[in-house]
DNA sequence: ATCACACATGGGAGCGCTCCCACCCTACCC
DNA sequence: GGGTAGGGTGGGAGCGCTCCCATGTGTGAT
């Protein structure tokens, strides 16, 4: 069909002012049609409308991008060098989560990589220039200079995984205290006395709420906090094998292990099968994250679940709304929202 | 520093022809040197280089991109409702390799999520549009309209999961056909003569593939291919568990399972256990992907690896090669490049 | 000294869109 | 009947860049 001469790959496509000369309007008009405005006529909007059909008219994004200073899209920043990110299941169920959040709009997702702390800093800049309209942060460490070099910008951003207590970004995560309190609860409740935990790296603000919430827990019940039973982790199956190898020495008599995350419980089992203790009726064991390693564990694990997805999804929805703010920065700054999302503690059979 | 009115949020950044009048030349001088053309000046190119790091310079992307009539960035099309894709480790060892690769260009990175037909219709047009200068395929069924549209567009791609033998696209894949013998050579010299297989579904190019290398390995082998020893899984759990269950009862002296996915491996294991049946003494069994789910199994799943994220680096390269020629469509089409990857087998406890 | 040619450079003309101002026309009011 | 809104509309003026042509400027051959 049409001929007219392609100009590189793709052939011409129509634009703005094709549309507006075939529906007999002017490219002012076409434009308040193409972007829903009001002050359109019911009959001209239909003649636009059905020129763009016609024509299968599709805006050229970078033109109004340039025009309008705005790119409709958002960046993930993925910290590439920490494996942990990419580890199942979180990257995948972020992304998930954002993917479904944006397919109400007409947004992009745009997935950069961080490196290290030096490519981070020229990441600042890379996304202001591009004028990616947010930025999405996942899993920050606590000395990470993006987030405030993003609001240095003023550029909207979220984070998953706050810095701390009282974050100045606009955050999501999930409810790693209350989580915490429900796994050292049920162990509690399977008659478990001699709990231990396996940290994550406690420079990371949701590894230490962890801690928080099983010290809380026990005390609330009752039971002192022996300091003997906490080892350190760093999120890996290696750093779970060594905390337990620790914790065993210490305390041979532990009957539980609440650890901060399943990929560490995996570690744990490992050494605990060795030296041959049963799970769960020498020891009894709890993960975090419910991740497949979880189901596929032997026996397989009770876990804490984090809505992942969902926090993916409140995220951009977070975002969005950050975006569409059109108040100056400091009522924006104000407006900024902390969200906790409840985890939930899925039983199986390790404890 | 600086001041001027701020226009939006993050301020004014400079543009190339501030770049050009502090550095004394002019616009088209500062565009030669920021696309590194060779036609400039030592000392000229050093007078704009200080101009640029001196003011922060950085291209507004949304303006190049108009004026050159290319994005500089690719996109990466998910098969949003397969679970399949989102599975570990496929998603995020694919978008690791695809950054990896990324990293060395100033190429971005777009996720772009395709629904059922009808979203994929609409998404080559929508592709076509936004002016994504290619695109990357993955997990495509046999039947997908959306690379014969990319290809009907000319718009460079390359997928991974061929579609067939002939695929017309550029394609990346792992060595299935070679990967399943490798499995099945294994169980053999293991001494396993009554071997079953568990396939994905047959309208995945891999998944029969998969089924020609088991079949293969039997008839080298000197072994008849029975039939019954044939299950048909669909890539999930559940199959597995169905496919387990059929076989076990059409074969009840099976003594070995090549399992087309590990997730079905999984899912087997389970049907195998109930039925009191131990691995790898009495049934040895083999996966295929080498996920996580294989190494944390009980006992570890022996599993043929997919070199994942090297195939998401190999995409990657054989998509901006394709991006960079600019020979006419014919020979392009011509130099094609169907890449296979090897695989490898890791040997675990269960066989 | 003259011509030719390559190399280096400046800057006009757009790319396709949004923004906004000016204009027109049709009520509606006094 | 004239004045006044105000909704609806057209189109100029850019957004910041690349492309390309025109214009120097220096070198070597004639």
């Amino acid at each position: 069909m049409g001929s007219g001469q392609p100009r590189g790959r793709g052939g011409a496509r129509p634009t703005l002012e094709e549309v507006a000369a075939r529906a007999g309007v002017g490219r002012g008009t076409v434009s308040r049609v193409i972007n829903g405005s009001p002050r359109v006529s019911e009959q001209t909007r239909a003649a636009v409308e059905e020129a763009v059909a016609e024509l299968g008219y599709v805006p050229n994004t970078a033109a109004r991008a340039l025009a309008a200073n705005r790119t409709d899209s958002i960046a993930v920043v993925v910290p590439e060098p920490e494996s942990r990110f990419f580890a199942e299941p979180y990257f995948s169920d972020i992304i998930h989560g954002v993917g479904t959040a944006l397919a109400d709009t007409d947004m992009q997702l745009l997935l950069t990589f961080a490196g290290g702390d030096r490519e981070r800093r020229s990441l600042a800049q890379y996304l202001s220039a591009h004028r990616v309209d947010g930025v999405l942060l996942v899993s920050v460490h606590a000395d990470d200079p993006l987030p405030d070099l993003l609001q240095q910008l003023d550029i909207p951003a979220v984070i998953s995984g706050r810095r701390s207590a009282d974050e100045p970004l606009a955050s999501v995560d999930s409810d790693n205290f209350a989580g915490a309190r429900a796994a050292v609860d049920h162990l509690l409740d399977r008659g478990r006395r001699t709990i231990a935990t396996i940290t994550g790296r406690l420079d990371v603000y949701g590894a230490q709420r962890r801690l928080d919430g099983y010290r809380d827990a026990l005390t609330e019940a009752g039971h002192p906090v022996d300091e003997a039973l906490t080892a350190r982790g760093d999120f890996t199956e290696d750093g779970g094998r060594r905390a337990m190898t620790e914790l065993l020495a210490r305390r041979p008599d532990l009957d539980a292990v609440f650890a901060g995350s399943d990929v560490m419980a995996a570690g744990a089992r490992q050494i605990l099968r060795e030296e041959g203790r049963r799970i769960p009726d020498d020891v009894a064991l709890v993960g975090f994250d419910d991740s497949a390693i979880a189901r596929h564990m032997d026996p397989p694990l009770t876990s804490v679940r984090q809505p992942i997805t969902e926090m993916g999804r409140t995220m951009t929805d977070v975002l969005l709304a950050e975006i569409a703010d059109t108040r100056p920065a400091a009522a924006r700054r104000l407006a900024r929202r902390q969200i906790v999302l409840p985890t939930e503690l899925v039983r199986r059979a390790s404890s």
